[in-house]
DNA sequence: CACCGTCAAGTCGCA
DNA sequence: TGCGACTTGACGGTG
């Protein structure tokens, strides 16, 4: 059992995805944003193997404008050597990814043309990950596209489509249940023709179920791990859990640590990995994980708590001593307790007092380095953000830029110049 | 720095 | 008929 994250990546410096817009192509540009988008993924892949993440969605924007046509450029013969390095960084350290086309990839259009671009964008994802050199346990997840107001034609359509898909793609594809369209019953109706593995989202199960809807999202997992061979590597699940209300889709900031785990429990005997869609990206897949662990050693939640504790301090003080106590117990941290600390510091609002007392707090680590002006310009800005003059992220920024010019890696690491608060 | 419209692309549902 | 949601940030210009 794995679990990891979708894509973004928060926390750590030169992880992000630069992007290229149309009226702004040219070839070195391109390639450019793909040099930067490389050494990005290689960074993140890091990161992932520095905190035991196994499973971890490559963003399809990693090569802008892959599939459009005005690019001809052939990135994966220019990037081959470095695509396949990055790929034994992967494989080296048993990390799995996958990738995941956005709304605009429906190969069951009424339309031509959306299906032969959505089939040269399906090509791209393919060659990506072929060019990486992983098996065919990295899989692309596609939705089944749009009803054109008959279900039944539109998945006939679809699995016709399928069929003139190429064998690169077909080794890869993968099916998933949506929020509003194709329930769990429809993909399974597509699989018993076509043999595509299932992923079973629960989000979009408890959004969008089958008429007939008897059997328990468990029992709909168990079916699903049916359509998985062998060569497909462990069934695959999305994970998520709503922001706010049940009217959309739409993913929560963090998983909840007590939600989780009752979902959790139902499947921990399988040998299933987990996607997790969530706003908080590795910093919930680090937490599930923490979560689920056998004999949880208090050093992972003192690792933790290094990153979390300046935003907990910046809301609550109460919190944060309460969080301190807890750890107090090194030999049977309470792991849920922790969390859901964590979790209530997350969703309530920033205190002034708090975070000036915060503020105070980190300029501890450069009093006694900082240059007299650096002192002058901290002093202001706190005076400022005092007196509503300055925002909380324009004195955040000030620190971070600190904590960057001497190294104060602690402080680099700290969330709480990634989690916001104004 | 803050703010905001825009970005290659499809489909659906609602006003 | 046209627009917002989905999902989602990054970019680029303005103030």
């Amino acid at each position: 059992m794995s679990i990891g994250y979708a894509c973004i990546h928060l926390g750590s410096n030169n992880t992000k995805l630069s992007t290229l817009y149309l009226k702004n192509f040219s070839k070195e540009k391109f390639l450019l944003i793909i040099d930067n988008n490389l050494n990005a993924l290689e960074q993140i892949i890091n990161y992932n193997v520095k905190n035991d993440i196994k499973v971890f969605r490559i963003s399809s924007d990693i090569i802008p404008l892959a599939s459009h046509p005005i690019n001809d450029i052939l990135w994966y013969e220019i990037y081959e050597e470095r695509l396949k390095t990055l790929g034994t960084l992967i494989k080296e350290n048993n990390i799995r990814v996958s990738m995941h086309p956005g709304q605009y990839t429906v190969i069951n259009s009424i339309h031509d043309s959306v299906v032969e671009k959505s089939i040269e964008d399906l090509r791209y994802h393919a060659r990506f990950l072929d060019a990486l050199t992983c098996d065919y346990s990295s899989k692309i997840v596609l939705h089944i596209g749009g009803v054109y107001n008959d279900k039944n034609l539109s998945m006939e359509r679809f699995i016709g489509n399928y069929n003139t898909l190429d064998q690169s793609i077909k080794n890869r594809l993968i099916i998933e249940n949506d929020d509003k369209s194709y329930n769990i019953e429809d993909v399974l109706s597509i699989f018993k023709v076509t043999n595509i593995p299932v992923v079973f989202d629960n989000l979009h199960h408890e959004l969008n179920p089958p008429l007939d809807n008897n059997l328990s999202q468990f029992e709909w997992i168990e079916i699903c791990n049916k359509t998985w061979k062998e060569i497909d590597g462990k069934q695959k699940i999305h994970y998520s859990q709503s922001a706010n209300n049940y009217k959309n889709g739409a993913h929560s900031q963090y998983i909840k640590a007590s939600t989780f785990l009752e979902f959790y429990n139902n499947i921990k005997n399988k040998n299933i990995d987990i996607m997790l869609e969530v706003k908080d990206k590795n910093l919930s897949a680090i937490k599930c994980n923490l979560l689920i662990m056998e004999n949880l050693r208090v050093i992972y939640l003192e690792r933790e708590w290094a990153k979390y504790k300046y935003h907990v301090l910046g809301n609550s003080s109460k919190t944060y001593q309460e969080i301190r106590t807890l750890l107090k117990n090194k030999s049977n941290p309470d792991v849920i307790k922790f969390y859901s600390l964590i979790e209530s510091s997350l969703d309530s609002g920033v205190t002034k007092n708090s975070q000036v007392n915060t503020i105070q707090h980190l300029w501890g680590y450069f009093k006694k380095i900082a240059s007299k002006s650096e002192k002058n310009r901290f002093l202001k800005l706190l005076e400022g953000y005092k007196e509503d003059k300055k925002t909380l992220s324009f004195i955040k920024n000030y620190i971070y830029k600190l904590s960057y010019k001497y190294s104060i890696e602690y402080l680099l690491d700290s969330l709480y110049f990634y989690i916001n608060g104004n």
